[in-house]
DNA sequence: ACGCCAGTCAACACCCTGTCGAGTCGAATC
DNA sequence: GATTCGACTCGACAGGGTGTTGACTGGCGT
């Protein structure tokens, strides 16, 4: 896995060289604790005290394995992001074939995967108004899902299954930006959201019919 | 105007009285400072000191006005929505018309109330995560305004506009969404973006077919 | 037997927040 | 014109969080 020490970039020195293996369950005690703590408070009523004394070591201790707290959380969201992009990876393959079961695939996916790791990614979408490494990091992430997605959309408009419009990368990030927020607000539960066992069919819908103007995209002729 | 002094909520006692003047300048100074400052650095890295200092007054003072920062982007955020209200208002009557025309004024407005105020926006969406009232206060209207949209939709549903589909309240909430996420990151400028003058006709289109199922709706026969 | 280094923590310096109590001052009131 | 009252002000404190320093330990290679 990716070293955490990440966030002031400039100084990789600090923490445990590789050769060793002592730290290593104190990394992972920290990173255990802190998604323990998040499912019962959020994160910045954390601190990292709580984290030390939950991995079973002093503050200080806890700077040596991670340069900040905020570093915990991108290690966190890593780990996330990781395992969105493994279960989204080839739902857009094939599109063609079945273009309204590929969609509802990805979305489902995604909602899978981040419901899953509820705790973390409300923290993440909290925290990633001050701290510019989640930010940048989620910005990444962002940008790739739009890319996949922009790459799709212009392939169904190539084979004639969608119709031109909006320039596909536009309408990617509309689309992705809509989901990220519905389903925040759908997890945090504040505020008008949707019922989670709705959410990933009203997103689809407005995907499909962004994208195809209706609800029943056509196949492909051959395969 | 409605006094700052909401937070704690169980105490109004605090604060200048009706009938005297002398301290609403300094009010209006510290709110002046706060959006001045806000155009310079993020609000976690303003200190309530800051906010006294450029309003005249020592922070114990600060204190005597509002009872903590998160009261003082409260009530930007409340002029704003307000403002906001004001200018959607009536973009909606009459929506038979010119369907494409009123729903495009309606984003363009909301477009150019947040645009004229993108630094209190931005700091509001980054404390609504850790701040309990700044929360519930865009809950409610965003509440209201997903409320509208939802009786507009059933309205152009049942003139035979719009076709049937998703329930309206989940699709209004979507696309609300969707617009509050893509105006973030627009305004922002972090990640995934669609560019400033292009984003009213991106969010149109996407509200349009998602609505109609086309980007130019039927007008009313009548009329 | 010795040095090195990952790992550890008590103690410190700092910053920010919120509160308390002692004030100042102008405008009614007597 | 003295007195009272309440709006308004701030110095000083207590508390809690962060990040750093410097000294200490113990195993492992030489």
């Amino acid at each position: 896995m990716t070293p955490a020490r990440t966030s002031t970039g400039t100084a990789p020195t600090r923490g445990r060289r590789p050769g060793r293996s002592t730290g290593d369950d104190r990394e992972v005690a920290i990173l255990a604790t802190a998604e323990r703590l998040l499912g019962q408070r959020p994160f910045g009523e954390i601190s990292i005290d709580d984290l030390a004394r939950g991995a079973g070591i002093s503050r200080p201790t806890f700077y040596f394995y991670f340069p900040a707290k905020d570093a915990v959380l991108l290690t966190l969201l890593d780990r996330v992001t990781e395992e969105a992009d493994a279960a989204a990876g080839d739902a857009l393959v094939r599109l063609a074939e079945d273009p309204r079961a590929r969609w509802r695939e990805l979305i489902a996916r995604f909602h899978a995967t981040f419901g899953g790791h509820r705790d973390v990614v409300l923290a993440c979408a909290q925290v990633r108004g001050t701290n510019a490494e989640v930010r940048r990091l989620w910005a990444e992430v962002l940008e790739r899902w739009v890319r996949a997605v922009e790459a799709a959309i212009e392939g169904e408009r190539a084979r004639g299954a969608a119709p031109d419009g909006l320039p596909a990368r536009d309408l990617a990030i509309a689309l992705n930006s809509m989901n990220e927020r519905v389903w925040y607000a759908t997890f945090a539960g504040d505020g008008p959201a949707v019922a989670e066992r709705d959410v990933v069919d009203v997103l689809l819908d407005v995907w499909l019919t962004a994208i195809y103007r209706t609800t029943t995209p056509p196949v492909s002729p051959s395969a």
